[in-house]
DNA sequence: TCCTTTACAATGCGATCGCATCGTAACCGG
DNA sequence: CCGGTTACGATGCGATCGCATTGTAAAGGA
């Protein structure tokens, strides 16, 4: 029945300009045209994939939390079988920062999305979930340590997100960014 | 010369309303005309008193810095003389946290600039100095304590970074905040 | 008193916005 | 081969945007 092109690819490349896009010049400067002008197609194809420009840009950030959360689970796969908790904790958080080629991509937009989500309280439920798997993630790694697990997984993705911030406004370098996280999990962890 | 109106006082009450917009619907909700209703005045009168919109902005993120360094300062200057360092450490950070309420007011305004600085080079040049004044201040005070107080410090600060995001999107609650901040006070400081 | 300056209010302009509508080429089951 | 569905491209609409322009009431110095 469908004629012969692939909707989620279409719905993809769509959202990947809305992700350059808002990561170039923020969520403000998404509209409709500017997306099918930065992906090369026409205005009425971006509308006929999506009915609205709400629905085109919360496709582009689940999207771009997918891609995120798919890169942490490569990192985490990179580390062999049954890690230690600090370097598991440790491939998790850096993937956040805006340090690797892939991350410095995606971290801008990470962050556009979640400034909305301060006036968009349906933008914030829609992360929620993610957020607090993290984190009791997190805190089960931690666990074995001394201290109190939760208020230090707490305290580490608050770190992470304050990190990225710092890091994308030019705040901090990434050599800083680096070492106060490993400081942190030195700390937490023990020394490795 | 001047008629007799109070130049300065006038673009601080149009900057009160910026900032009750912004902290309401975010910065793009800001427009002239919104503004001017916000503020119960006429659109020309906003025209009158900032020649673009980019310098009203600038202006309300200045005016709405400075009255959270007054409120650091009179924090500070409400825990005597030669507070310990961990009295004034926390008094300072816990000020940028949407706890108390005006800081509930000024926080979301904060962010929305914060975030804005991401994809605005400018705004983020201009937040520097402060967040670099900041970052030294905090590191002196830890100074006396082991460990390495320059990535504590710059640690503390994301940390509160993070947590004001996260309060404000609700992915935290205010106890879980200040149990978190008081917590790596704490193990910096020695407990209180 | 006149006249400049200040402090607005009102209106208009061109651009851009999201979205709706319409037309149409191409494929595909019957 | 043919009607219908799909996949667009093109165009238009009303709203809103920042900003420019113009009009004007009032205060203050000459």
């Amino acid at each position: 029945m469908p004629k012969k092109v692939d909707h989620g690819q279409r719905r993809e490349e769509i959202a990947e300009a809305v992700c350059r896009l808002a990561g170039r010049e923020g969520l403000d400067g998404v509209s409709l045209r500017q997306v099918a002008t930065e992906a090369g197609v026409s205005m009425g194809r971006v509308q006929h994939y999506f009915t609205t420009k709400d629905e085109m840009l919360r496709f582009a950030f689940r999207t771009i939390s997918e891609r995120v959360e798919q890169r942490m689970a490569t990192a985490v796969a990179g580390l062999g079988e049954s890690p230690p908790p600090r370097a598991l904790v440790r491939a998790l958080l850096v993937e956040m920062l805006p340090l690797s080629e892939p991350a410095r991509a995606e971290a801008p937009v990470l962050a556009t999305f979640l400034a909305r989500a301060v006036v968009e309280p349906a933008l914030a439920e829609s992360q929620r979930a993610d957020a607090e798997r993290l984190r009791e993630f997190v805190t089960a790694q931690i666990g074995a340590a001394p201290g109190n697990p939760a208020l230090e997984a707490t305290a580490l993705l608050a770190i992470v997100d304050g990190l990225m911030t710092q890091l994308l406004i030019g705040h901090v370098d990434p050599a800083t960014a680096l070492s106060t996280l490993d400081y942190q999990l030195d700390r937490i962890f023990g020394a490795a």
